[in-house]
DNA sequence: CTTATAGTTTAGAATCATTATATTAATTTC
DNA sequence: GAAATTAATATAATGATTCTAAACTATAAG
């Protein structure tokens, strides 16, 4: 299965060893179709699931979350306090949030564009923007 | 001092009961000619610094600040994981947010202009907008 | 291949911000 | 002003995340 060694390539060229635990979340998190939005709990909740034979320990997600997005293969998205939400997809974009499901939606960055764009402080320049549109559901009243 | 009475009738009108405590955050959050950004362990450290008489207690801090949120009188801003920041210009607008410094610099709604606008999902409608523009300092080099 | 070593994984403890609890105190209402 | 409601308090509990220190593993060097 040659996945599995474009991963362990994947892991090798940003400076990651590709372990048996890296590259069992990598393939979860990145041999799919389409990108996700995940939480480490979620994740952990798959990985881990009762009669899984191969455990990853809570720590090692965490550790390696943390080493995928340093090496870009993950964004984070600040959505609430209290926990951390993360993308697989790494590209420019942005998001819905639809508090009531819980739910992100992505947004083509170029679904969104800045008209006016403020200038940054002197010797400061923009590193990335970030936008959330928070969404409700639709009531006639209020 | 009418100021006392201001903010009591202020607290009032949004269903609070002016109580001590209340009024004492109170006066240190709104009386004041610019607006600021806190989290609560910068509040806690203000009001209850050594020498202070009359301390407050983290947990009537907490509930005070949760409570003006609810009435409108703060708003929430979501920076990074692990650590709430609170606004009190409750107007619509954004923020650049300087991770180095950890600081945080409103960009006043109309500077921002969203030209494209996605549509939100069916059924739902957009709340509010959220956008923070991450700052760095200058280099030449990358 | 064998060893050395630097990097990883692990379970569990520790931490940190925040929230819950149970009691006491203050405010409002009748 | 007494009763009823709401708020404040100190402390315990929670929950996500990070730390720790020991055991393990991948890679490099001999």
């Amino acid at each position: 299965m040659d996945k599995k060694k474009d991963l362990a390539d994947k892991l090798r060229s940003s400076g990651l060893r590709p372990t048996k635990q890296r590259l069992r979340l990598a393939e979860y998190l990145f041999n799919r179709s389409k990108t996700f939005h995940f939480t480490v709990e979620n994740l952990d909740k798959v990985i881990n699931k009762k009669n899984s034979d191969e455990k990853v320990a809570l720590a090692t997600i965490y550790n390696t979350v943390h080493a995928f997005e340093k090496a870009g293969h993950l964004k984070e998205i600040l959505l609430k306090e209290g926990r951390s939400y993360f993308d697989t997809n790494t590209t420019s974009h942005h998001h819905f949030y639809d508090e009531e499901n819980n739910e992100l939606i992505d947004i083509d960055a170029n679904n969104i564009e800045l008209k006016k764009f403020p200038t940054p402080p002197k010797g400061k320049s923009i590193k990335n923007v970030n936008v959330i549109i928070n969404i409700d559901n639709d009531t006639q009243n209020h």
